[in-house]
DNA sequence: CAATTCATTGAATTTATATTCAATATTTTA
DNA sequence: TAAAATATTGAATATAAATTCAATGAATTG
């Protein structure tokens, strides 16, 4: 790659990470490609160089977190307790060494919940609802019994509102302690 | 009140729970006027007519927050576990009970840490940190050995997110099962 | 019931923001 | 080094949303 295109590259990348960052602080909505441009120190005219608009950029960090660490969810040939351990750990490791994966995760779920996502990309992401998956893990969980007792789809809500919120904090407040996963995955473990 | 009195009232409060719904939903700066106007069925002018701005709307939904709903977590004469499972309980009690509370509980949240809120209503709030208490509560249940080891700010991060997280779900999607505030209050506990 | 006050509307205005564009500087290529 | 391609800017332009306003209809009061 010519140094022009990786210089091309470099300045996007710029564009993209504060797009993220600002994000994930103010929503979609509410963020200006200004805020943007300054943030990367250039004209607003540039950004416009770089990306066609302001939703094909925030479109194209959806991609890329559809592509990343969204790939963390395997569960085969897993118990299904130790599939809930793996992926809070996973994603709590994410949360305190990648900073970019662990803001994705949480850019991911803004864009799936929050309506004011453009319309395009909440279409993009109803694939990947995780609720159905899980819950039947859970199912299989309390039929093992590991996995306490309970409405199973009300169990994987807790499960992943709780990892959803602290991710979302930590994503807000990166200096706060980040809370241990097994914490968490206690609220569905079977105590012993 | 006259009747007419009687009437703007609740007109207003048609306004404010369409403000809160949209608000909720969408955040402050992607949830228009328009929006709101239209889900209440009257003119954008009219709206108007009842509240200066779109912003002094906001914030006496702010203000009706402060008053109502956060008065809950009182935690005096109790042990600290036990206040624990009791504000989880409220907290879970209104969500499934009064859509009302359960909206304003996520509304307080997302001004407190969405940057995008206007900066007058972040100020606000600013006194309401619920970490600073909640933190000495827990290194007290500590010592008397009823909640678990481990960075007792932390573990209140922990505890506050997955309210939080469940709270701001069943908002979006009250159709959803509500968790039982048990298992969240199980992220703290020591296990015997 | 006439006068006054309040509710309501839809259109006009203002303001904020996204997007385009013409001009200039810089880098690459031949 | 001259031509071509690309990066960059700041100033237009276009668009969308908030806010104002003049006019009309409905309720209330004396």
């Amino acid at each position: 790659m010519g140094v022009r295109e990786e210089q091309k590259e470099k300045r996007r990348n710029e564009i993209l990470s504060a797009g993220l960052d600002l994000f994930i602080r103010k929503g979609y909505a509410a963020t200006k490609i200004n805020d943007i441009a300054e943030q990367v120190g250039m004209s607003v005219g540039l950004l416009f160089h770089y990306f066609e608009s302001k939703e094909k950029l925030y479109e194209e960090l959806i991609t890329l977190g559809i592509a990343g660490p969204m790939s963390v969810m395997d569960s085969s040939g897993m118990e299904p307790l130790e599939f809930f351990e793996r992926t809070a750990e996973q994603i709590f490791y994410y949360i305190q060494t990648e900073s970019f994966s662990a803001k994705m995760f949480v850019l991911m779920n803004q864009a799936f919940y929050n309506e004011a996502a453009p319309q395009r990309i909440r279409d993009m992401l109803q694939d990947f609802d995780i609720y159905t998956p899980t819950t039947a893990l859970i199912e299989m969980g309390q039929a093992n019994g590991t996995i306490r007792e309970g409405n199973p789809y009300a169990l994987a809500i807790a499960y992943w509102c709780a990892i959803q919120g602290v991710a979302e904090q930590m994503a807000q407040t990166p200096d706060a302690p980040c809370p241990e996963s097994n914490w968490i995955v206690d609220i569905i473990r079977r105590k012993v």
